[in-house]
DNA sequence: TTTAAGAGTCTCAAATAATGAAACTCGGTT
DNA sequence: AACCGAGTTTCATTATTTGAGACTCTTAAA
């Protein structure tokens, strides 16, 4: 878990400066950016300038507009095929979803939200890359949950407290009670259920990652909607994805995987 | 074209670790890192520390290693989504991909590199995830050569200084003479062949996509087999191809489409 | 056991880069 | 013509970065 907002000097405030270009999810001005910033007009403007010129930020000058820059593209590319779980495990969620014919996903967790690193989907194969690199909350997703019950308590309440509790649909668990009484379960089952928590008609069945240590590197889950699987049905993948959990993780171990949070 | 190597400060010395780090494709220990780097000890860890720190970089306290942070990998989500060609072209290279039944790539330019931002294969599916974010070499690829074609000469210039010239195979332009005639070629045709230049089997046909002000915004191609395709062959489906880069470049052009080199 | 070597970490005065209030420029209004 | 807002620049002040060197471990050799 990254020290989010302050310290760090120069080089900190440039992050905090892309995260916040990310966060606008468009093109913006400069005038725009300074009115959601911290940081006084010339001190935000070199900042955008010097990302601008690293090729962090695109600056388009017809328009005057800032927006994330290709650069994050190839280094963002570099991290996802040497340092997230997704070398090990790509193949493991291949068999798994042609297996079970329903949408695998993997996660890490990053700073509190679920970060999908990758999908295989063993019905319409399209869609899969924009997946990658999208992030969710963790308190009302399978792969979340299954990774929160399983982190190290001190990161656990860190993690807990991160999260926003808002209510995406009826059966999102709205405060940190809630979810601390299905973390506990899920802890003891070994596995975590979305009851259409984050979006109306999708459950799915996820399962921690644990590596030797049993630290918890990430999590797999069977995404499907409702409207093909109750989640009693769902049960019955769970030996199928259990094992696939449990083969990442071993190969986890051996593997050099660094460890996020 | 971002200012490469030098100046911007302490935010451009951060930025260039992450390039080292990332050049090493595999998690390394301080010590090789500081071997390769211009900065004395003391600051080269400072600055390790801090992008450590923001996660940026990831820090394994086991092994001692240093990998790409996971937060790279939201970072550029954000910039692949929203900045890059990919939402625009989207839907065209698909179209193309299940027409000409042949995989379909999209790329822009990069410091000099060609950034594979997408790619949609027709046939089997997978492996797609694993190529978006890939860089190639411009000067022996049929998106680079499209690209370096129709940049605006100043830009061209520098682009054609930066590359390697390696070999690849024996069909590779070797040097920037053989280039630049292969280049003029290319502004006239309107459109680029990769005859087997980068890898020894496979060729491809690539055409620019322009947008309204005539600028190059990136490139579209069909690439395939020798096995199942003669360059002749591959010729007819450059119809097809031009079309979905004609399109593409229209709608970059309503849409807002940051410039980037 | 002692000594040496190497990797990683820390210190502190000096050097440098970042800072931000204020002023300036330049379109487009009023 | 005066005004306004967005973007850019200036410059003295301030705070951060810098890096030679010293320190601490751990591991390896004598």
């Amino acid at each position: 878990m990254y020290n989010v907002s302050n310290a760090d000097g120069t080089v900190g405030k440039a992050i905090q400066v892309l995260d916040q270009v990310a966060s606008f999810r468009r093109p913006i001005r400069f005038s725009e950016l300074l009115a959601n910033s911290p940081f006084p007009k010339p001190t935000l403007y070199r900042l955008v300038q010097t990302l601008s010129n690293q090729g962090m930020l695109a600056f388009d000058p017809e328009r005057q507009t800032y927006s994330m820059g290709i650069r994050l593209v190839r280094l963002a590319h570099s991290a996802w095929r040497y340092s997230s779980l997704v070398p090990v495990a790509r193949p493991y969620i291949e068999e798994l979803a042609a297996k079970v014919g329903e949408a695998v996903h993997l996660a890490q967790l990053d700073n509190g939200h679920v970060l999908f690193v990758d999908k295989c989907k063993a019905t319409d194969h399209f869609e899969t890359l924009a997946q990658a690199g999208k992030i969710a909350p963790g308190y009302c997703t399978g792969v979340g949950k299954a990774i929160l019950a399983f982190m190290p308590e001190v990161e656990q309440n860190r993690a807990l407290d991160q999260q926003s509790y808002t209510a995406y649909t009826p059966f999102t668990l709205t405060n940190r009670a809630a979810l601390m009484t299905e973390i506990a379960q899920i802890k003891e089952d070994g596995f975590a259920y979305d009851r259409e928590e984050h979006e109306q008609g999708i459950i799915s069945i996820a399962c921690p990652i644990l590596n030797g240590q049993g630290r918890v590197v990430g999590a797999v889950s069977i995404a499907t909607s409702t409207n093909r699987y109750t989640i009693k049905n769902l049960e019955k993948k769970r030996p199928n994805l259990m094992r696939s959990a449990n083969l990442i993780g071993a190969e986890a171990e051996l593997w050099q995987v660094p460890i996020w949070n």
